[in-house]
DNA sequence: GTGGTCCCATGAACTGGTTTAAGAAAAGAC
DNA sequence: GTCTTTTCTTAAACCAGTTCATGGGACCAC
């Protein structure tokens, strides 16, 4: 008998659609229904840079990273993901065009996609989502100033400092090479940084 | 006689919709009579960092930047906007939350402004009106990351490069120093990298 | 166990960009 | 016009962060 593949359950992602809009039991069973249960092992990408990204993912379970390779092959953290959270090359995603980011999970996830066919149908049934999807690209466009005007205003040590006060979670569970390409920083000076800062607490 | 305010056209604003949907003469008039002409003399500001960002501001005529201030004192510029492009801190604008961002005028300007309770009424009156809006944010969100992308990844040179392949009108219009702060760089730096780029071509 | 492989730490040499300072050129102010 | 202020350039000293090299520890696989 092959390993049974556990279902993954909406649960998690309709208890956060719900801190933002109210949906009757109805609307609920079709927001589960529109997306696409994918499990991932580490390692595994979930969007290519080059290809048209097809899924937004939610994270069930498991740990994402989103990164820029560039022109000399280097790569540059942009956005994790855990529990909770939603990963994509968004600017792909909306615009149908080619990514420019690979996402790559770092540890085995359960994720749910909805693809952007899915999400326009979404949208005519359960217009209320317009405004939860809306809140999210705000949401994203935000989270994305604050972090390029930080980047371009602190020094890498009180950049690391905002990291860990505002991702507690996440120090823990990435390894710092992740940590230190999202600062912007070579792991060595990143290594030099918590020094610094790890023996002042 | 004091000097006549001569009136904006909204003739600017009304091709560059027209260029993502199509509007009925009538509601082209609705969305005329939505905006809020507005005359800026050089050195004034749309957006005042700390308040609400009232307005989202379409450029009829003039040039403006938009910009942040660290908590050094030291500002770097974020956007520039001329003749057809709109600005705004668009993060406070969306969110109603406190600005981050001044946005001040470098040259005299003649503005068309949409607040948000217009824009609310607009939807309503007008719903073709949220495709052209969703593509405006979408598109700020792109080029949001793209300069976040290639911030990291290139050094100034090429990043100045870039700058002026992407637009040429605006390094002829602004002073050499708010080019340099767009670009993440001192004035001092920026003439020396020009040196080299210049006598190249 | 022991031989990979990956991850983190440390230090020396180096580099891209800043700072400080000073002069020349351009733009406002009156 | 001419005086003042702002803008741009150049150059030397400096610094935050990189590169390169090396060693040590943890986690496998077998």
């Amino acid at each position: 008998m092959p390993p049974a593949i556990p279902s993954v359950s909406p649960d998690l992602l309709l208890t956060n659609i719900a801190r933002h809009v109210l949906l009757t039991p109805a609307e609920a069973a079709t927001v589960a229904a529109a997306l696409r249960p994918r499990h991932l092992r580490r390692r595994q990408f979930a969007v290519q840079a080059g290809e048209v990204c097809q899924y937004e993912s939610f994270v069930v379970r498991g740990c994402l990273r989103a990164f820029y390779t560039d022109v000399n092959g280097f790569e540059h953290n942009v956005l994790f993901a855990i529990e909770d959270w939603w990963i994509a090359d968004l600017a792909s995603y909306l615009t149908q065009t080619p990514a420019t980011l690979d996402v790559e999970a770092l540890e085995d996830c359960e994720l749910l996609q909805l693809d952007r066919a899915a999400l326009e149908a979404l949208y005519e049934q359960v217009p209320k989502l317009e405004r939860y999807f809306r809140l999210m690209l705000q949401n994203a466009f935000v989270a994305q100033q604050q972090r390029a005007l930080q980047s371009i205003s602190l020094p890498a040590e009180a950049r690391y400092r905002q990291f860990r006060a505002k991702y507690p979670q996440l120090e823990q569970r990435l390894p710092q090479r992740h940590v230190a390409s999202y600062l912007g920083i070579t792991p060595e000076f990143l290594s030099k940084v918590r020094k610094q800062v790890l023996q002042e607490s």
